[in-house]
DNA sequence: CGACGTAGGCGTACAACGTACATCTACGGT
DNA sequence: ACCGTAGATGTACGTTGTACGCCTACGTCG
């Protein structure tokens, strides 16, 4: 009845995902959200609970427009097509990684994504426990993949460093990093990605 | 040619990490691993330069005993045991999760297992950009796995609240999350990496 | 054996953070 | 026109990492 709310959720995570992609992770702070939005910084607090709930809001938003619509080909395509759009979700706003992998279980985009995830396995054949580990592995490599990009990329100094290492010490890391150098990120997950389905692929008998 | 130091890395690493596992990392401070070690909270700063350094004493302390060596069996199962040691080591100490994924590349004794890694994919025939690839899917899936554990365990809270779920709107999710309470870590980690490694396995010609 | 200088140990202080609390205020409904 | 509700905000507190400067214990050298 009384004075109408003058923020959305929406809004606010447009917000906060501002500052992420401007000033990075550690620049997101309530006081700085608050004034991006330019409120005073416990204004923000009629809309979230707290800075956890905030970064929930910036997740479910970057994850929000995912496509989950999914092409008539095989199984395998269907899958790589979902990890892709994921991983291409996030990595266009890399400094959401870290919140990404604490808050993917709050954010009910996420959710629509893995039940997503679920059906295709699902027609695939993939049931009860087998359809589990296929589903965990699959999110694992994803959310490894996108750490593996953000705390250390291959074209980036960590990479170039190890390459430096002292060649008595470390033979095959100084020479791999080097070659690593040259594999852009694209490439890296997509093959990977390829290697997990080559597994998922083969006749569990196999194992 | 002064006044001898009083505490070693070590000696520091192990507080630390007993503060870790007795109250979480949320209690990781620089003031209570101090008084862990009876000196004041500056006289840390002797021996860290800042917080990050003391990450990654833990993280190194943790994998500091990690076994190297590699049993007579065919690269699959060396492959197998090095990534089950590692599992091992950090899964006896949940809390320093994240912490291993932030300080990976700056903790020696991760970039010896990594150097061991490498090593038995040289051998198994893995060189050029194929070992690059191979060696970053099966950390991805190491690091995704063990943050798979940690922020969402199976058996935990998390799996039990998406078991609840509205079936209508997450049908499958909801049926796959009852039935994934049932699977113990240890398996989940291993049916997962016989996946990759069943990829790995797989000629590439195949893809 | 005593003085000295170096580096270890520590007390104080500050900026930035998340957020509890109380107050002020603008608006829709009567 | 008023009134009650809930939005907006200012202030303040506890906690964090850490810069700075002082005091002091000790190995070394005369």
């Amino acid at each position: 009845m009384p004075r109408p709310r003058s923020l959305t959720r929406p809004g606010i995570a447009t917000a906060a995902l501002a500052v992420l992609d401007r000033d990075g992770l550690a620049a997101l702070t309530m006081r700085v959200v608050a004034k991006e939005l330019g409120m005073a910084t416990m204004s923000l607090y009629r809309y979230v609970a707290d800075r956890d709930e905030l970064e929930v809001l910036v997740v479910d938003h970057v994850l929000a427009d995912l496509d989950l619509s999914v092409p008539p080909d095989p199984w395998r395509t269907r899958i790589t097509v979902l990890l892709e759009r994921m991983h291409a979700a996030v990595h266009a706003h890399r400094e959401v990684v870290p919140l990404v992998v604490r808050h993917r279980h709050a954010a009910p985009a996420s959710l629509r994504w893995i039940e997503a995830m679920l059906a295709v396995l699902t027609e695939a054949g993939f049931t009860g426990r087998r359809r589990v580990v296929a589903q965990r592995t699959l999110v694992a490599f994803l959310l490894g993949a996108l750490q593996n990009e953000y705390y250390g990329p291959l074209s980036g100094a960590g990479t170039a460093a190890m390459a430096e290492l002292s060649i008595s010490d470390f033979p095959v890391l100084a020479e791999t990093a080097a070659q690593a150098r040259g594999v852009p990120p694209a490439e890296e997950f997509r093959a990977g990605l390829d290697i997990v389905l080559d597994g998922l692929s083969a006749a569990p008998s196999a194992r």
